[in-house]
DNA sequence: TCATCGAATGACTGACCAGTCACATTTTCC
DNA sequence: GGAAAATGTGACTGGTCAGTCATTCGATGA
């Protein structure tokens, strides 16, 4: 989606276009299989069916370049993702930020089975890029943080109005939010790959069940792990 | 702490560890500047003033053994921090969850204050590695993880016995309170980092300062992000 | 049919580095 | 003092890979 912008291409620019995404996917899997150091343009090439100097012609900024190609397609969909759930929340008359945020939860799971490789590049390369001592790769990765965050923010704003929030800083719940759920995420695939260890069968079935796991997630965040005060 | 056995230890096997601890502490900050992949050997020999070879005489399993030994103690120093906190709550007659996890927040700020260069490494290898194809290295992520849960769970679980807690795992319960720690820290550092971002004071001022960062985080994950019923 | 030109290619270069081992240096102990 | 053991060392080897560019390929149009 929003690939092929609205003029009408030329066959020579579409097929080029079909090309660069082929490259960007055969990249995609090779970058979440090995990481971004382990991974060598010639395999990314042979994954494409290209010759090695062809990926050239394509990106500019050699394997670098390719990977912020790929790190940008990721961001979008992930932003696209929380901004589709929170113009369906805002259209309703009285904004629910719990059904929001579980919709949005429930959707990020989906998103990371659909493509797993692209969440687990994100997961294995954005914490160490904010570590990075080059400040344009940090600032790269505040600024794709803070589109998230921006395009969560109407959602809690609104709720805010409507007095449905604690009074603490939109910015950083927004922040906490978005970060939770790369943590259930993360935490749902490593039991997934390693379903051996022993564990209670309470705290295993609500994360294997992405319903319950984003009903856990939601009820933690909003309404806190303190019992309520009825209890 | 906790290097120097008991048994009253020979002048040659003092001098040994002495050693071994300088090739250690250069390594963490080699590894947290560069990344493990870009640390050198070279370079973490040339900090320790010793040659290249003589670090295979004092660590098995080359660049990556000298890297779980680091981890090793990264792991060590985390457990003990909660371990500590965790004693301190439990000798009260009655728990506070929200006292001993404020506590806690706290020492890992201070902790992330004194000995940066760890926690670096924990961020940029961490998840990384837990999504390895090689099955040891996850093992071992998952067990130093488990760690840190045990290391809470008892406060966690008298406190659930008072009936403070809302009645979810509370193994989940501890992984998303440790996760969030490093999630605090990880912001705090970016932001520290980069104050040139224009975000909102209020949210500025709460994560510049420790104690109010501590107060917010726990407040936020003990009482939630919604609103309380009163208000 | 052939000339032209943009695109694809992969062998090659230069740089990097983990791990080894023959040799150098220091320590121990008689 | 000196032999023997222990320890330190860094040049070297073998392997990897990003990026280059001279060459080849194939599409287009005359």
């Amino acid at each position: 989606m929003a690939t092929d912008s609205d003029a009408p291409l030329s066959r020579r620019e579409r097929e080029r276009r079909t090309r660069r995404q082929a490259m960007l996917r055969a990249a995609e899997s090779v970058f979440a299989e090995k990481g971004y150091d382990h991974a060598t343009l010639e395999e990314i090439a042979e994954r494409a069916e290209f010759g090695k100097g062809t990926l050239y012609n394509y990106f500019e900024g050699g394997k670098e370049g390719i990977f912020f190609a790929v790190l940008d397609t990721i961001y979008d969909e992930l932003c696209d993702l929380i901004a589709e759930s929170v113009a369906e929340a805002l259209a309703s008359d009285r904004v629910d930020p719990r059904a929001c945020y579980h919709t949005l939860v429930g959707k990020a799971i989906d998103f990371y089975h659909d493509r797993e490789d692209l969440f687990v590049i994100l997961i294995k390369e954005a914490y160490r890029m904010c570590f990075s001592h080059d400040a344009s790769k940090v600032a790269y990765f505040q600024r794709q943080q803070e589109r998230m965050v921006n395009a969560l923010l109407p959602m809690l704003q609104q709720a805010d109005e409507n007095g449905a929030l604690r009074d603490l800083p939109l910015e950083a719940m927004a922040h906490l939010l978005i970060e939770n759920i790369d943590g259930l995420i993360v935490h749902r695939a490593i039991m997934a790959n390693h379903p051996n260890r022993p564990t209670s069968c309470q705290h295993q079935s609500i994360l294997d069940d992405p319903e319950k796991a984003a009903t856990f997630l939601t009820t933690m965040l909003f309404d806190g792990v303190a019992a309520p005060p009825s209890a």
